[in-house]
DNA sequence: AACACGGGGAC
DNA sequence: GTCCCAGTGTT
């Protein structure tokens, strides 16, 4: 990009450009405060491409703390580009297992395995041939070809955004794409060429310092006396930034089955689309309404239990702990008609349902919002054979070989703390 | 340009 | 509850 194209940009967006005197003066107050201030972090006592590359891609929507135990164990796993090339598939989910937006990692695997085939191996060096690797766009090509190379790319994520937003000005709302172009252009004019990863860091140490979303402290900033918001008695006006949209909420039903050799049966997600290739308790998505004869129940029995099956002592427990949710829906009974309905149909399985609503979970991911209702059954006769490729019984101690996404964490932990001890398991 | 894609931490 | 976060790929 040209300076004549930063011009237009910044005059379009009406951003008051820096005379070259002052932009040497803001590079060296960011620069020495980040000299004095930056934290110690594991991906800065190296200069390994392919580790800082491993920092980044975790760090994408996602806080340094969280990072710091999975970088570790990840590099632990996989030290190198070709280890992470030849990887199992299931052995970097579970790496990745509870850090989110897991097509991050397999991109990443891809991206090693496009590095084996056309860079012999080794990270390139050019921001254009890194911009092409999966997984890795705009903002990361930039942090890795600054802080591993220390070419003078600009790299902008929400922390820079709103820096540069406060010291300019800017109106450009954060949340949409187009957005982004501009504060390229600012972070471009303004990155010292001569440690260009080190201030880019020092721009994200301070947007998630002293210059934070919610209580910014720019009295106290290194860039003070650069600040126009802060001047101008502007700070509450920026960044700007459109609301996201809210979740939407999605009801399931949580199967949990378990058989004579007291395994229990997973079943594999597909593998594209939330949560690919990890592993849950099967979850249906019953529609409640649609079951035919369905009555709204009484809140105080909407969990009722098939009693034959308990013993006085277990049926008076369960009655004292049943469903307090104030919906009416239907009763156990009823659904577990068309559960039974559903699991024969879909696994070939003709489970004994020993009680209703194991739990409830809620997890809320970026856009949609899953409200899981457990049940628990068993199945006594041995006739498996039409389960399906995607599902498996497992036995409690293999489930450390499954990968497994933090609905179904929660799932199992309400069932090890509530139901499991019910019925002696 | 809008949407899909996780999860946790701060207040 | 609210908002936020070291973004990218797909449509």
């Amino acid at each position: 990009m040209t300076n004549l194209e930063h011009t237009k940009i910044f005059k379009a967006a009406g951003i008051e450009m820096w005379p070259a005197e002052k932009i040497q003066a803001f590079r060296k107050a960011l620069l020495d405060w980040y000299d004095k201030e930056k934290r110690d972090l594991p991906w800065r006592r190296t200069s390994d491409p392919y580790s800082i590359w491993v920092s980044e891609i975790m760090l994408q929507q996602t806080r340094v703390d969280t990072v710091i135990p999975y970088y570790h164990n990840f590099l632990d796993k996989f030290p190198d580009i070709a280890a992470l090339a030849a990887a199992p598939e299931d052995a970097i989910l579970k790496a990745w297992e509870g850090l989110g937006y897991y097509s991050r990692v397999k991109n990443m695997q891809k991206a090693a395995q496009q590095i084996v085939a056309d860079y012999n191996g080794v990270f390139p060096k050019n921001p254009q041939e890194i911009a092409k690797l999966k997984g890795i766009g705009p903002y990361t090509a930039g942090a890795v070809s600054s802080i591993a190379f220390q070419i003078p790319e600009p790299a902008v994520d929400g922390n820079v955004m709103r820096v540069m937003s406060r010291l300019f000005e800017i109106d450009a709302d954060i949340a949409k794409p187009a957005s982004r172009k501009i504060f390229e252009a600012v972070v471009r004019e303004l990155i010292d060429p001569e440690r260009p990863g080190d201030f880019n860091q020092a721009l994200m140490d301070l947007g998630s310092s002293i210059c934070s979303p919610l209580n910014p402290q720019p009295e106290i900033s290194p860039i003070k006396a650069f600040n126009a918001a802060y001047k101008n008695g502007t700070m509450h006006l920026y960044p700007v930034k459109s609301k996201a949209k809210r979740p939407v909420p999605m009801n399931l039903q949580g199967i949990i089955l378990q058989n004579k050799e007291k395994q229990f049966l997973l079943e594999k997600r597909p593998s594209s689309g939330l949560l690919a290739d990890f592993w849950t308790f099967p979850l249906i998505q019953l529609d409640l309404d649609a079951i035919p004869g369905t009555v709204a129940a009484e809140p105080e029995s909407a969990a009722s239990i098939q009693t034959e099956l308990l013993v006085a002592e277990e049926f008076q427990k369960l009655t004292e702990t049943a469903n307090k949710s104030d919906k009416k829906l239907p009763s156990f009974n009823q659904i577990e008609a068309k559960l039974s309905e559903v699991v024969a149909e879909k696994y070939g399985l003709k489970p004994v349902w020993l009680k209703a609503e194991t739990g409830s979970v809620n997890h809320v991911f970026s856009h949609i919002k899953w409200h899981i209702t457990g049940y628990y059954g068993r199945v006594l006769t041995k006739e498996d054979s039409r389960l399906p490729e995607q599902c498996r019984w497992v036995s409690e101690n293999d489930f450390a070989d499954y990968a497994f996404p933090v609905p179904q964490q929660k799932m199992w932990q309400q069932f090890k703390q509530q139901t499991r001890k019910e019925f002696g398991l």
